[in-house]
RNA sequence: GCGGCCAUAGUCUAGCCUGGUUAGGAUCGUAGCCUUCCAAGCUACUGAGCCGGGUUCAAAUCCCGGUGGCCGCACCA
């Protein structure tokens, strides 16, 4: 198999090759990185990602809001991104190299009470260190400050920020969402939008990208509702793959298959909310076509987390493009946020417990969906000697079937295009080739991972069937003509397996 | 952002050092012929020197700037 970055090249190759996505974005202007945009393929698998994501959270009963993706400074304020989502840099006066200026003082002084000082300040520390340019030796500038927000202009003179993550938007709606759920907590609600991150230097394609579809949901919930959460109780025997903190900090990196219960009586999870969460997280990307075979729950470290996290999993993904990814954040956000826009708006943002306004916790399940779109990806390719392919799960493939007359002959093609209508119709995304050898267009539907192909050929005209090609064991069997459509629908939805109909 | 390397059809690539004809090949694609199930063959065709500037009679080729990519550093709520 190919050198991790060769992979990666073969990826994103057959990605712009095929229209999975292209970019950096606008191409034809030579691209700003950390941009792209997704082909019809591309598009065709994200909708299909989302669409499993969005089953997912309403079988868990969360309602989907959208909020805009502008919002006034003053939010920013609050959320405290406009502060805490900010990096103090220093720049060397002579060579342009850029510093991070809290990580050089904390190398230099060796002192943990130096964190949070001021941009002053912290200017003024790097000079009484004596701290220079390591590339060139010369004097440090004064410490500035780069924004990860997008600013733009409001009316004339407004400040405003494109949104850095979508669950900020949710919060600001917290009032409405009383009403709505009729005063009742828990309350759980998702957003699946665009968020905006301008990052420093964006790297690794699909992986970092200055703009990005983020799929954020949200528990309104009270504390004593944390520790008391029923649906604890249907996934209690489940074993997820997790890499708690106390095992990585024993320097360990072993996931163990671990039953839920257990979990909680090991302390990993404090909270049997929280832990649900987690397992619902596992799994909507399990419904993304990962397995426990390369998917894996792994907990931040207490240095890792967060401004607003009390506690911080992650969902890692393993690609043959670039080791573990992360690829989604469970946060136990307690009730920073919510205080933080009381504070701010002045409008109230609790509850009344025991006649006691009490402003409840967050729990929030939030990942971007180009990284698992990437993922899934990387983890579908295959080849062997004679072709590669892309192993989809059946309901998420971008093109479900493909309709073939065995030859382009009119006695074929008249047929075959009338069963190409008919699936259509039935809802299925489906294509119709007739160029080239039979074998060239099964290759061609392979490469972009169509599980399923059509063939209609000579017995076709006698007997009124047609051959249904199976992608991953390029097996097929015939199918009666009217019986084709349905079985294809189960096929497609995975209700039925091919091996079943083959004999 | 810094440093090193790099940029030619959709994809891979030759030519660049040593400036000079219609920028060559492979593959993909399209149309047709052939073909009764896994990238066969034949014919024809489409399609390219990242952008801007400079040097020169002449630039894909030399120089400068920008943009993008890879690697290292830094960054990644």
């Amino acid at each position: 198999m190919a050198s991790e970055r060769d992979f990666n090249e073969v990826i994103s190759g057959l990605a712009k090759k095929r229209g999975f996505y292209w970019g950096p974005s606008p191409e034809i202007y030579g691209g700003s990185s950390g941009f792209y945009d997704l082909g019809p393929l591309g598009k065709l698998l994200k909708n299909r990602l989302e669409s499993v994501i969005r089953s997912s959270f309403v079988r868990s009963n969360f309602w989907e809001v959208e909020c805009p993706t502008v919002s006034p400074e003053i939010v920013w304020k609050a959320s405290g991104h406009l502060d805490g989502f900010m990096d103090p840099l220093t720049q060397c006066t002579k060579c342009d190299q850029v510093y991070r200026a809290d990580n050089l003082i904390e190398e230099h002084s060796n002192d943990a009470s130096l964190k949070g000082l001021s941009l002053d300040e912290m200017t003024k520390k790097i000079e009484e260190l004596g701290i220079r340019c390591s590339a060139c030796k010369s004097e440090l500038g004064p410490v500035q400050q780069h924004n990860l927000m997008l600013k733009t202009k409001l009316g004339l003179d407004q400040d405003a920020y494109m949104r850095p993550e979508t669950a900020t938007t949710t919060y600001l709606l917290f009032k409405r969402f009383l009403t709505f759920f009729r005063d009742k907590l828990p309350a759980s609600v998702f957003q699946i939008g665009k968020a905006y991150r301008n990052e420093i230097s964006p790297r690794q394609g699909m992986l970092r990208l200055r703009e990005f579809t983020q799929v954020e949901g949200q528990i309104f919930i009270l504390e004593e509702d944390e520790m008391n959460w029923p649906q604890f109780e249907d996934i209690k025997d489940v074993e997820l793959p997790l890499l708690a903190y106390q095992v990585q900090e024993k320097g360990n990196e072993k996931v163990s298959m671990v039953k839920m219960s257990e979990a909680v009586k090991k302390g990993y999870f404090q909270k049997p909310a929280y832990a649900w969460c987690v397992w619902l997280a596992y799994e909507i990307f399990r419904g993304m076509g990962f397995t426990n075979e390369n998917m894996r729950l792994r907990q931040h470290l207490l240095n890792e987390r967060a401004h607003y996290a009390a506690d911080a999993w992650d969902v890692e993904i393993q690609t043959r493009s670039f080791g573990w990814v992360e690829c989604c954040g469970i946060h136990d956000r307690g009730n920073y946020d919510l205080t933080r826009h009381q504070e701010f708006s002045k409008e109230r943002m609790s509850v009344k417990v025991n006649k006691q306004p009490v402003v409840p916790n967050v729990l929030e399940i939030a990942f971007g969906v180009e990284r698992p779109l990437f993922c899934l990806l990387d983890n579908s390719y295959a080849e062997d000697e004679e072709r590669n392919w892309l192993k989809f799960p059946p309901p998420l493939a971008p093109v479900q079937v493909a309709i073939f007359p065995l030859m382009g002959k009119p006695e074929l093609l008249t047929p075959a295009q009338e069963i190409f209508n008919a699936v259509l119709d039935s809802g299925l995304v489906t294509q119709f080739d007739r160029g080239g050898s039979i074998g060239r267009r099964y290759r061609r539907q392979d490469e972009v991972g169509t599980p399923f192909c059509v063939t209609v050929d000579y017995d076709s005209l006698e007997d009124s069937t047609v051959t249904v090609r199976d992608r991953d064991s390029m097996e097929q069997v015939r199918i009666k003509r009217e019986e084709l459509v349905e079985t294809l629908h189960k096929l497609v939805k995975g209700t039925i397996l091919f091996a079943s109909l083959a004999k």
